[in-house]
DNA sequence: TTTTGAGTTGTTCGA
DNA sequence: GTCGAACAACTCAAA
């Protein structure tokens, strides 16, 4: 009769689970198990916002696990210390996990899996959030890719969706005594801030896949074009639920394409545009387990000597709190604070406000997002800053610096987005929404402030200093 | 080895 | 208002 160990991580869900089904198939007893490790991940322990979502989306795996009988063992401290006293107290012969990428990670699994096979232990760990690794794929003449369209056009090229993994049914759970309470891990905000998470999102892999639903039954039919407007729910919003592994790229792949199977082929989405995002998320991915240093270090070399700004708090909290003057600006980061979520094109548009316009260092930026998101994920968020500062692998080009405002006009030309998270200028005519600026009078009526940096003249001295580089 | 075509998401200016 | 060009040069990836 053995026993096997299921470690779960970031993969927390039942469905297309590799390890969990991989040690249900060959163990007669499986012990599910959870250990909070935030030392091991050193500076990029989770921030608020994602251990906000850990703790709910750990509470929903729990309730999975209990639907079956089982339960989910949890402790706290040193990986290595805590399996070994899993296995001795469970008699367990093997241990099954979900690989994981970060470079602190990728280094203690390594190690851990070295030792306990000296000890005699099975140790199997397996793919679950991706659909290449990193490693699996590479150009002619056998390096990592740099730029993106060539990687995607090879990996493009080898993903087939394929039917996930069906939720594994086993009798033999183990259950053991002396694991903690959730509560214990004390992963909720001590001060109550968290109440617009709770308004906008459900964790777990129930509430992954009915954001998927949601997602064939509506974005995706327009995806394309809405996917840009930020007062729409236009995109598919599973980033959080990918970064925890609630689910998978490839059930997202497969579910799409069954979802348009069935549609007449006129009006049958494009689901191409949806996969390229994906693509990307597996891009990062696969930048970070080949540059490990980009958390924290430029890309392209040339950066090195780059004149940032020197740092400035002031200018840094105003970005924080959404009290730049600049409207879209202003409401992303609130939208951000409110729901630890932001649309897309908005991350661009207040990233690139404050590394051109603020000219303040990205790793600022980095950090704050960090801290701040649901969906924090180092490899995207790493990609993400590197991309709109300038220089990251296949960055934006010196001269694209976005203009807010522009941007504001064109993706949300009524101002529904604005209205809806600048309360103080909701009665604003809409010309002046886009540039509240322009009539000092409303600024004083409705208390918003002036912008803190002039867009035209930041954006000169930026193209200097990135010509200069 | 050398050559060739190409590279997420923009803005401004002038015709 | 619309449209194309300029904004740089570099280096990546494949032929």
């Amino acid at each position: 009769m053995s026993t096997a160990l299921v470690l779960f991580r970031r993969d927390l869900r039942l469905i297309d689970n590799p390890a969990l089904t991989a040690a249900c198939a060959s163990h007669a007893h499986v012990l599910p198990v959870y250990i909070h490790a935030p030392d091991e991940d050193g500076a990029w322990a989770a921030g608020g916002a994602s251990r906000w979502w850990l703790h709910h989306s750990l509470t929903s795996l729990q309730a999975r696990l209990h639907s079956h009988h089982a339960g989910l063992h949890i402790c706290q401290g040193d990986s290595l210390d805590h399996l070994q006293k899993l296995i001795k107290l469970s008699g367990a012969e093997a241990v099954y996990w979900n690989r994981l990428y970060e470079p602190k990670s990728i280094a203690r699994d390594k190690h851990i899996k070295t030792t306990l096979r000296e000890q005699g232990i099975d140790v199997h760990s397996h793919n679950a959030a991706l659909w290449l690794e990193p490693w699996q794929i590479a150009t002619q003449q056998g390096d990592p890719y740099r730029v993106f369209t060539p990687y995607w056009r090879n990996l493009r090229t080898q993903i087939a969706p394929s039917e996930p993994l069906p939720e594994p049914t086993l009798r033999g759970w183990k259950k053991l005594k002396g694991g903690l309470a959730l509560s214990a891990l004390k992963l909720l905000p001590a001060i109550a801030w968290d109440g617009g998470l709770a308004e906008s999102w459900q964790p777990g892999e129930h509430g992954a896949s009915q954001m998927l639903e949601l997602f064939c039954d509506d974005a995706i039919n327009d995806y394309a074009h809405a996917r840009d407007l930020p007062a729409r729910h236009g995109t598919s919003r599973l980033s959080p639920h990918l970064h925890f592994g609630e689910i998978s790229p490839r059930q997202i792949h497969f579910a799409l394409r069954e979802h348009v199977k069935h549609i007449d082929a006129k009006r049958r989405p494009d689901i191409e545009p949806y996969l390229r995002e994906l693509g990307w998320r597996e891009f990062a991915y696969h930048l970070l387990y080949h540059f490990p240093k980009t958390p924290t270090e430029n890309f392209n070399p040339r950066f090195e000597g780059f004149r940032w700004n020197p740092p400035d708090k002031a200018l840094l909290a105003r970005w924080q709190q959404g009290r730049t003057g600049i409207p879209l600006v202003d409401a992303g980061m609130r939208e951000l604070w409110h729901t630890g979520w932001m649309h897309n094109r908005v991350r661009m548009i207040v990233a690139s406000f404050l590394t051109k316009n603020l000219r303040q260092h990205w790793h600022e930026g980095e950090r704050w997002f960090w801290d701040t998101l649901v969906d924090a994920d180092l490899a995207s968020n790493t990609l993400g800053w590197q991309w709109v500062a300038g220089c990251g692998a296949d960055a934006a080009p010196y001269f694209r610096v976005f203009n807010p405002v522009t941007q504001s006009k064109k993706f949300d030309p009524d101002g529904v987005y604005l209205r809806r998270w600048l309360p103080e200028l909701a009665d604003a005519p809409i010309a002046l929404l886009h540039e509240p600026w322009k009539d000092a009078g409303l600024l004083k009526s409705s208390g918003y402030p002036a912008p803190i940096v002039d867009l035209a003249q930041s954006r000169i001295e930026a193209l200097a200093a990135y010509q200069a580089r």
